[in-house]
DNA sequence: GAAATCTACTAGGACGTCCAAGGGCTTGGA
DNA sequence: TCCAAGCCCTTGGACGTCCTAGTAGATTTC
């Protein structure tokens, strides 16, 4: 990233809502972009982190929950429920995966619609060196303090949810 | 977006987090997912919102920008550092918007390097159009309460401010 | 049992984002 | 003066995401 701003420019976002009339939404317009704003920072971090692995988010977060999958493979339409991303999102990083040696398709046993994809042991050995990167270099220095992370948990959490992501308690 | 999952996915993952040893960075693994999660969700109800007006949120933001310069005007270079996208980004955005007539592009007047993009009377139009259409459908009722837009604008601005996004107050 | 309806996955295309490279314009030091 | 270094923008390419269609297999319905 460039260098710092002299203001921050979703603060004048902010007050340009409020001089225009519209300060009744200035402050979730400006939580709204905040968080935009913050994801991508997040995202780039990460990507900077799993490049010398030769993976993306999206690949990672595929290795990642198939390394938790019982018997580490999973249909695909459920690695797309999981993940909450489009199927040919899915698709598109087993592609990628598959050529690189990482997973594999594997028919169905009974369902003939169905493919699951597994990991592969390289799949599984890169799983745990790109975790191990993100725990140290991202997530122990994630930036926020533990009450902004247990703010933010709560906070997304329940949004989350009354977004209509998940039913749980 | 499809049916909701029976349980939430990032707590999950947080608890996988905690089995295989990383218990020290799962709750900040926790709440950084959650910020990507609720970005996808949010840029899905604000591109939604926008469609009807024939822009995404990347063009959006750029009029929106323009609309609050001094003669609804600004150099390349300068709508990329605010809007905080690579230089490309903006010369994608303004490539269409001036295909639609929405902006156009000016030589600067005394350096020749720079390019200035600006509304046309069309642009401003619709960009006020499309404000006021994000204003009642998604900053009005984002889903956050008062005191969650409080807290998100406070922890996320530290967090950006730590990031290097500005060096304001 | 056959037809209509679903479900799962894939192909092709539109967008946005970034990076690397290249060409024009300015600036500042020799 | 002049030229090397830096800035500004654009092009081309890699990725990820979504949408629309299309195909094949599974279910439901009559």
């Amino acid at each position: 990233m460039s260098t710092p701003l002299p203001r921050d420019p979703i603060d004048d976002a902010r007050r340009n809502w409020e001089r225009h009339g519209w300060g009744d939404v200035a402050a979730p317009m400006a939580a709204i972009t905040a968080i935009m704003r913050t994801q991508q920072i997040l995202l780039a971090r990460i990507e900077e982190v799993l490049k010398p692995h030769g993976l993306t988010f999206a690949r990672y977060e595929l290795l990642a929950l198939l390394s938790f999958a019982r018997g580490g493979a999973l249909p695909m339409s459920r690695a797309s429920a999981l993940l909450q991303v489009h199927p040919t999102s899915v698709t598109n990083a087993v592609d990628r995966l598959e050529q690189a040696g990482l997973v594999e398709r594997t028919p169905h046993p009974t369902d003939g619609r169905t493919t699951l994809v597994g990991l592969t042991g390289g799949g599984r050995a890169l799983a745990e060196r790109a975790t191990a990167a993100l725990n140290t270099e991202v997530f122990a220095r994630s930036g926020f303090t533990d009450d902004d992370v247990d703010q933010l948990i709560r906070v997304l959490g329940a949004f989350r949810r009354r977004a209509g992501d998940f039913v749980d308690p």
